[in-house]
DNA sequence: GTAGAACCTCGAGTTAACTCGAGGTCAAGA
DNA sequence: TCTTGACCTCGAGTTAACTCGAGGTTCTAC
């Protein structure tokens, strides 16, 4: 038989609880059921979970993914849409890549003037 | 006199609420009033308010973010402890954008892979 | 066959970060 | 002077994404 819930949330690194809440909005329609009723996930349920960890960490919501999983399941008529969809969701991640590189920069600047500040006041403690 | 809040919002592209909020919020001790209770913002403001960003966008709370600015007005005695906290911040962007290549690693296989299944079901219509 | 762990649903509660609106003040122009 | 628009505070409402607990069922090990 297939992965409880609970070892399931352990590998993915979710709660029990999220796991409940992804599939309540539909992320997870793959997960099976045993006959009375509890969850029972397989392999390849991973791929899907994987797959929605990393849309989700870059900066998907809840409800697009839910979108997106809605075309997966619907077949081939919408691979063009999940194909835009990650043509989008790349230039997003690239965008937001350029954009954390800028805040660095920002950043390493400060880090040239504190440490120059905290050299001068250690060397006269006024 | 100083910039309105109005003005000041527009500038940084925030609403008025928002600035409000922030405020509120503790991360703007240095906005002036005017006698009757108007804020009046300065140019030096702005720099301010580019690091507000700069911290909420990679990820900091409002909650750390008002720490910072509570050390940022204590003066000297806090060097070492905000040149800490962006010491810190460098690592967690350093993180957030290595973790995003592999995301795009991840998508663009996908993108190949359904490229592909695009070329194919315009080839073969089922 | 029974105790206890792990599962189930459902609905309510939490948190962060806004977002809004009511009710009121103030200052500049007609 | 009077109107109008931008400003003020305060408290309530919203949204996303969980998070929790009550009350109940099922499975496993003794």
């Amino acid at each position: 038989m297939g992965i409880s819930i609970g070892k399931a949330a352990e590998r993915a690194g979710l709660s029990v609880h999220t796991l409940r809440y992804y599939e309540k909005e539909g992320l997870l329609p793959f997960v099976d059921r045993t006959p009375s009723g509890t969850r029972c996930f397989k392999e390849s349920d991973f791929e899907g979970l994987a797959m929605i960890h990393c849309l989700k960490n870059t900066g998907m919501t809840i409800r697009d993914i839910h979108e997106f999983v809605r075309w997966s399941m619907e077949g081939d008529a919408t691979l063009q849409k999940r194909l835009d969809m990650f043509l989008a969701q790349k230039k997003e991640i690239e965008a937001r890549i350029e954009e954390f590189q800028r805040y660095l920069d920002k950043i390493g600047y400060k880090i040239d003037y504190y440490e120059n500040a905290v050299r001068i006041a250690k060397q006269d403690p006024a």
